[in-house]
DNA sequence: ATACTATATTCATAATCTTGAATATAGGTG
DNA sequence: CACCTATATTCAAGATTATGAATATAGTAT
């Protein structure tokens, strides 16, 4: 195995738009699958299977805090060339980082950090 | 369309070994593909049709000046995305660059370039 | 025009990726 | 233990990619 295939071994498990989505997600710090799941409103089973593909890869390691695992980018170094994208593709991200703060997302990140919609009883 | 299916197009685009490598090549300028045959000893045939999958993402465009295609980079940016892969994939290259001077080359540019092994007549 | 050179295209098959559906599992809670 | 919740795995069919072989084409030179 070259230089090369190395290389492009790493380039596939990231060539996936749902990857690239998850992996943003994650540039804020370790966020649970649930999270994933209200943020980029995909099934979990689908979500879990995108997240395999990037733990093979040895791109993303996970931690269990009671109920929720909760994944987080092993190498930085990730964002450095997931930063280089934009200017290559011309296409510029809409919304300028992801915000965790997802009013759908059960997580208890969320919870704690949302607001919630208070119901109003008649 | 949305920001990651663009990206993750372009990233489709480059992982693979050998158009990694033939980016690679590109990076001293525009070359032949009798040049990169003789460089990477890969078949011609097989290196068009990589080359086509580079042209086709828009990636590479080529010139022609008699008989030979002189292929180059569209994009420099896409060559800062290469340089932050080696501290990515922890394999670093064993050649510091690619050097324009193979004396199995037969393309214009590698003949004047380079001092031909003299046959010494007895 | 003919022949040659450099490069491109077509075809076919194996391999891999994509993605939905269904189901399994592991840990926590009562 | 029984059940619930969060997450993982397996399966399968269709789509796409990888790659070798054979062949075509477009310029060039004579």
């Amino acid at each position: 195995m070259n230089v090369y295939d190395a290389q492009s071994d790493f380039l596939k498990a990231i060539s996936h738009s749902t990857r690239l989505a998850i992996l943003d997600i994650l540039r804020d710090g370790e966020q649970c699958v649930c999270h994933m799941e209200a943020t980029l409103n995909l099934r979990q089973a689908y979500i879990s299977q995108q997240l395999m593909v990037l733990k093979q890869a040895e791109l993303v390691d996970s931690r269990r805090d009671g109920l929720n695992l909760y994944y987080r980018v092993i190498k930085p170094e990730i964002f450095a060339l997931l930063d280089t994208l934009p200017s290559i593709t011309g296409v510029l991200p809409k919304k300028p980082k992801h915000k965790h703060a997802n009013a759908e997302c059960p997580c208890p990140k969320c919870a704690e950090g949302v607001v919630k919609p208070q119901l109003i009883q008649i």
